[in-house]
DNA sequence: GCCAACGTTGGC
DNA sequence: GCCAACGTTGGC
């Protein structure tokens, strides 16, 4: 049992467009980071992950996300019609990974960006970290409960 | 729109 | 293997 953070910019996909197909596995493609690609090779079905929002006016995390299925060839990567073509990968060669995803809880406000810098046991969280720009980040469990704790409060 | 930080690419 | 150039991310 892991805990994890996705970032989304809200623009294109943002947690409404998952609470509007409940109950409804999501797969979470188009991550062409190695790192990033990485971390999804380590989920496992019944990890949870936040559901952050970025590039938008108030950042923050909006909610929360199972991990429903482990990662598997991200198909999206030899689609040339596809936003996130690669043209090295291949079926034979996928190179990319993705997982499927479910909606486990959408805030009724968001933890924001903000509160999370202003937490003092969040200091050493990767997501506040200087320079980071991974789109899927390990969440420790102490931060996954802090977090929680910010988001019912 | 600006800019800092970072990952990736490609020449050498 | 080094490193400059480039593209991207993401907060502000």
């Amino acid at each position: 049992m892991a805990y994890w953070l996705f970032k989304s910019e809200p623009a294109s996909f943002s947690i409404d467009d998952l609470a509007a197909r409940p109950g409804q596995t999501e797969p979470w493609d188009g991550v062409r980071n190695f790192q990033a690609r990485n971390f999804m090779r380590a989920m496992a079905p019944g990890d949870l992950a936040f559901f952050y929002h970025s590039s938008c006016s108030v950042p923050g995390i909006v909610g929360e996300v199972g991990i429903c299925r482990a990662a598997y060839p991200d198909f999206t990567a030899w689609d040339p019609a596809n936003h996130h073509h690669d043209p090295r990968a291949s079926a034979s060669n996928p190179i990319w990974s993705m997982v499927d995803v479910v909606l486990r809880a959408r805030y009724p406000r968001p933890v924001t960006l903000a509160q999370l810098k202003a937490c003092p046991a969040l200091s050493g969280m990767r997501l506040l970290a200087r320079g980071n720009r991974l789109s899927v980040l390990p969440v420790t469990e102490e931060e996954w409960h802090t977090i929680r704790a910010l988001a019912h409060r």
